[in-house]
DNA sequence: CCTGTGACATAAG
DNA sequence: CCTTATGCCACAG
């Protein structure tokens, strides 16, 4: 089995496992790192499994907007928004506040050279 | 190879 | 603000 098939998967999971303390991304973030930009639904699939599994925070991931769109899938109801709050992260109705602030870009921050 | 799917992103009504 | 629709892409079966 070659590595590079798991290659998307693994990314996002190693990017996510990056994201620090108090800080969020994006799924269209991760995706344009890991070189697939309109795969950003990918990188929420990949959280399918990476929930509750590996060691991914799937909980810093959340959409362009700043919405906690992938709440769903987590067990309660607001977990994916205590688990942020609990971080030091303002969360109002499903939505980061100073998103701005908290946003970690992974191609900005990692600043890869490609 | 083809089909379905998905926690996005963007556009349109 | 809402719902639909489309694109887009990688993976699973």
């Amino acid at each position: 089995m070659k590595p590079e098939n798991q290659n998307f998967f693994h990314k996002v999971y190693e990017v996510a496992k990056l994201i620090p303390f108090g800080r969020v991304t994006s799924y269209g973030a991760i995706a344009k790192y890991l070189g697939a930009a309109r795969s950003a639904r990918m990188v929420g699939w990949a959280m399918n499994g990476a929930g509750g599994m590996e060691d991914v925070p799937a909980h810093r991931v959340v959409n362009k907007a700043g919405l906690l769109t992938g709440k769903h899938h987590f067990d309660g109801t607001n977990l994916m928004q205590q688990l942020l709050e609990n971080e030091g992260i303002v969360v109002i109705d499903n939505q980061i506040q100073n998103l701005d602030k908290h946003f970690w870009d992974p191609g900005k921050e990692l600043a890869e050279d490609f």
